[in-house]
RNA sequence: GUGGGCGUAGCUCAGUCGGUUAGAGCGCCAGGUUGUGGCCCUGGAGGUCGCGGGUUCGAAUCCCGUCGCUCACCCCA
């Protein structure tokens, strides 16, 4: 059997150079991105004990776990996630480090789930996570670290938007509106999908989820309610008021950081993972076609649940499967064509000796050199240059090394000139 | 997990009332000769028509299954 008749698995990529290019453009954009905010970066283990995951992850995580039994019959799981890896990391350090912690990852994540658009059994996910500091600068840090990894790839305000939140905020507000706290977590499902359903819709929802008719008209409009609406509907609701104290903060130090018209606050946002406990955000496509790019919030009691040191958290995962589509759909996505910068184009063997002297002269130099692996005609080495998009020809030929120099081509222009090869051997940079 | 659409050369696709060695464009390779490319010309390689089974004298074309891709649902990273 020839390893064609094997296909890779199922939701698993193949990165050729064209999508091999586009991936290290972005990881290259996150990197820079991730250094400039003061983050380092570490690495876990991606394949994890099985009970990592079941003791604390969310339901639906458990159900996706890609899990098996090893060959020493032990129960794993390639990670599906980052968070309890960190956590444990970070439990592990914490002591020692100066607060608060800020570490990124681009782990690769695996999850057995049915693969579709912009949803894999495998991708990259950026992780920044803040540890240690409770003010709301530090939520207004996260969110704009990761408009900032966007911003880097080429989208502005005008494809993306953050819609930022605060689980306090909708909590508090649910509590004013006499939903009991058992009933939240089914009226959060139905706020989700304020902008996807229709109104009848989401009513018989919360219908179902027992909220009486006034109720369900006035929690609808949440989603399209302003912080400032939010805060004169329920002006005598302290624990309101100071919610949204904190994530008026958290966007009035987004809009001095530059992004104010990247985020806006909507109360229909609540991310899925339970753990969240203040702000929340998500990044999305201001088309809606895609889902979200990115999401993360605060987690302040995460890492003590997880049975580790108790500091406040809060963090984002960006992943790079939805965020790629995007850039190829904007046009975005770099030309993966490698520039080389010189093809040397030797006349014939004899000059072979002198053709790769130069080569390694040039490539010392750090420039991208190319030059045909065996003999072959002149015009045929131009050939192969021009086709490789070569921006210089250097001609090593026997009439030019007998005069002690090799002759330049500037592909696109024509123009010619001349190296000493003394210079170019020996040269004094080197 | 549920339902729909699709699956022909590296790429984009043609090719069905089932019928001789399955085509085009682009790309790739080699020439158009021995010191100069982009154009052009000529030639060539490359496909068990996703895979398996069935119907038929005969299947890329019809049927079933399967794998893969894709869209929606579900749900989320």
């Amino acid at each position: 059997m020839s390893s064609e008749d094997v296909q890779s698995l199922a939701g698993f990529r193949e990165f050729f150079p064209a999508e091999f290019a586009l991936r290290q453009h972005i990881f290259a954009a996150w990197r820079r991105v991730a250094a400039r905010y003061g983050f380092v970066e570490y690495d876990g283990p991606p394949l994890e004990p099985l009970e990592l995951y079941t003791r604390k992850s969310g339901e639906e995580i458990v159900g996706q776990l890609y899990s098996f039994t090893d060959r020493g019959g032990r129960e794993v799981a390639l990670r599906p996630e980052m968070t309890p890896s960190f956590a444990r990391m970070i439990s592990a350090r914490a002591g020692g480090l100066p607060k608060p912690i800020r570490w990124f990852s681009i782990p690769q994540l695996f999850r057995f789930e049915r693969p579709q658009r912009g949803r894999l059994r495998e991708h990259f996910q950026l992780n920044m996570d803040i540890v240690g500091e409770s003010d709301p600068l530090a939520d207004a840090e996260i969110i704009a670290a990761a408009l900032d990894a966007l911003r880097e790839l080429g989208l502005d305000e005008t494809h993306i938007v953050a819609r930022v939140s605060d689980r306090r905020l909708v909590s508090a507000i649910l509590t004013a509106e006499g939903v009991s706290d058992d009933r939240h977590l089914a009226v959060y499902a139905v706020l989700d999908k304020a902008d996807r359903e229709t109104p009848e819709w989401l009513s018989e929802r919360l219908e179902a989820a027992t909220i009486e008719e006034g109720t369900r008209a006035r929690l609808l409009e949440l989603p399209t309610l302003g912080l400032e609406e939010v805060r004169l509907r329920y002006a005598r609701d302290e624990a309101i008021l100071a919610a949204a104290d904190s994530l008026d903060l958290v966007l009035s130090h987004l809009g001095s950081a530059g992004f104010g018209d990247y985020a806006r606050f909507d109360a229909g946002l609540v991310r899925g993972l339970a753990y969240y406990t203040g702000t929340v955000f998500e990044i999305w496509e201001r088309s809606g076609d895609l889902r979200a790019v990115c999401g993360g919030g605060r987690y302040d009691d995460l890492l003590a649940s997880l049975g580790g040191v108790d500091l406040p958290a809060l963090g984002f995962g960006m992943g790079d499967v939805v965020l790629a589509e995007l850039l190829r759909d904007l046009e975005l996505a770099p030309d993966a064509t490698l520039e080389i910068d010189d093809f040397i184009v030797c006349v014939s063997d004899d000059q072979r000796g002198t053709a790769l002297a130069v080569g390694a002269a040039l490539r010392r130099q750090d420039r991208r050199v190319i030059y045909d692996l065996r003999e072959r005609g002149v015009g045929r080495q131009f050939k192969t240059a021009n086709q490789l998009g070569a921006a210089r020809a250097i001609v090593v030929g026997p009439d030019d090394v007998a005069r002690g120099v090799v002759v330049t081509k500037d592909m696109s222009s024509g123009d010619t000139g001349e190296i000493e090869l003394g210079e170019l051997l020996d040269g004094p940079d080197e």
